[in-house]
DNA sequence: GATGAATGAGACTTCATTCAT
DNA sequence: TATGAATGAAGTCTCATTCAT
């Protein structure tokens, strides 16, 4: 379901320097990990081309500002997020189960896999100026109408109680989620899955019609 | 429930010149607004005492560093919090009517009303050293325990099915919460109370035990 | 005629520190001789505040960026040159004498004082963004407008041939005048008064000999 | 009068790949181009490079470094320039004649046609080092000398009158002339050749009106 | 002949903080 | 209580130049 980043396999020759793309991939890994714990005002540009073993001149040639790093991480990130929010969409499901898979696989599988990119993503949006996030909002707008379709599409079949706005419970269903990267370790006994199901219990059998009530 | 912040009533003498309280005040609130805002790395001194109207020297004068200002501004938010959660705990509820409360009053409410104390509260932590953070991490700690407990004896009194883990479920909805402060419009048309009671309604109809099922 | 910059007479107090508008004018007397010899662009920060003794964090204290501090040198000696002219202009003189004072005192005389700033205000005029430019053009360009005068006076008065257009005449006195600055030795045998006159001799008679005179 | 730069005709072979000398002469084009309006230092050879549609390889494997084609450009215009001050000495004219050609055609005509070249010579110099200024230098002293000896030519024929050292005039006329380009505009109604000729007159009869004459 | 990734020094500027007044 | 000049470190970014390909 999510991919993996960066193969980089089955290189033939054996460069005497980094691949280019090697240096770049190394500086975004880096900016990634620094940003997702300190923040992007608190890394310094110097710190994240120490980790990444180059200097501040490779930096500046392969992006064009500390901000165009965050803007890439942030396009990487929303990327992976819609296609993995389309796939679910698309799949022929019952409403009560595409919300549950939603849940799990999409909003709480990554919060184990990219704790830094989802970190980052959340805190540091703020540091895009307008036109770099311009992009991103946009994909992120059609992240969101995802969530809320999957609402609407069970409130809209009769399966869910129309308990309220479908863009507000989509929300909190993705608070609820997203809020987990503050607390959830990925190295506890307790999985994202896991908690992605659990989540999924409680939000569904709250909304989920009953027989007899 | 909330208390009213900065009294300030009733002053007789010269406003000419500034009472101190006054300028510690002005500083405070001026800071909460820039942190909430663009975040304490990316605040500097100068806009927090430029915006307050005083100069550096007073700064200094009343706070010891930046991350004095920061330290404080915690313990006022989880001092103001845990008040509140305390009241709700101490009240004779039902199960279910203590968790709506709790949703609606402690964790929704100040949502609308300390937008930029949240903000703060849950982004800038971070930046607080292991001490200066030890107070607040133990309030902190405590307001979790409080909502833990509110879902625990929901458990033990048999009012909530066991869905889970008291604690998985007490940071949902702390989440699910805490995270509208993200998107929800305090001048919009959906109020903080409202979507509380949304909420409530969404993880309650959840957990209650069904009669037939 | 010209004004000695900067008095400083008469400090009572011996200050363990340097008076702040000491402080200032050592920034600025360092960077003129800097921005004249070596350019603006040529020219670091680092440079200016190593001459003047002081810090970078001082330079900023007092100039908003390196470019005010281009900006205030220009103004100063705009100010100087304006005040020079207007005195020629508001003197009762005959149109050959109003010429020849205009380009020794208010030409001539400052290549001898001002290298530097003439050096400056000359070359380095195209790195003032257009604001910073604003007010000085207006000052600049009223200077114009007085030596545009001079010479209109005399043609209108009779005293001058038409030679053609009073601006073009005008301006190529300022030059003439103006590019001494570029090979003129302020310790050599000729003084700039001295080129002043005899530029003004040629001006006003020209090379060629005539038959009767 | 003035050549032709960069024939360039009558190229047979492929046109995709550049040719060598057709990419120097690029290369210098646009560093003629960006020093003559942002001065030297103020110009990057990445923009010098961006301009010309080449990389920065390509440049320094035409150029020892940027200041080489500094170095180029001056010894280019001066070649010009002493050229063409040559020209009118070798020719067989009366002083006021000599005098008059000088201006309007050594002198004046290449401020509409080399303003670049001209601003670059004239601003740019004191970014060359003692080395690299060293042939230039002696070039430029020599047309200077031609300049020179233009004024004392017709002073030791009785032609113009001994108004004072040749060399103080001489610079005074190059000074005249040369400023034009700090505002002449090129495609304005008054030309380059129309102002050397107005200049011409006021230097060699003066603007006083004479008695008789 | 030409590429473009990489360097390392240095550019301008802002920072949190101190301290004499 | 408050000022504001000054510090020194660190911030982001650009520079001219090199070199393996």
């Amino acid at each position: 379901m999510t991919t993996n980043r960066a193969p980089t396999v089955a290189r033939a020759r054996r460069p005497a320097v980094r691949e280019p793309e090697e240096t770049r991939q190394a500086l975004l890994d880096s900016a990634v990990a620094l940003f997702g714990r300190d923040g992007f005002h608190a890394t310094s540009v110097s710190r994240v081309v120490e980790r990444a073993g180059v200097t501040k001149g490779a930096f500046y040639h392969h992006f064009d500002s500390k901000e165009d790093l965050l803007r890439e991480m942030h396009d990487a990130f929303i990327d992976h997020q819609l296609a993995a929010a389309r796939v679910v969409l698309a799949a022929d499901l019952a409403p009560d189960e595409a919300l549950r898979r939603f849940i799990v696989e999409v909003l709480m599988e990554p919060v184990a896999r990219f704790k830094d990119e989802i970190a980052v993503f959340f805190q540091e949006r703020r540091f895009l100026s307008e036109e770099a996030f311009a992009d991103i909002k946009e994909k992120r707008d059609e992240f969101e109408r995802c969530a809320i379709e999957l609402v609407q599409r069970g409130i809209d079949e009769g399966a869910f109680r129309d308990a309220g706005a479908a863009r507000l419970i989509a929300f909190g269903v993705i608070g609820m989620s997203a809020w987990s990267y503050n607390w959830l370790d990925p190295d506890g006994p307790v999985s994202a899955r896991d908690l992605g199901e659990l989540y999924a219990n409680v939000v569904l059998d709250g909304l989920r019609r009953q027989e007899t009530r």
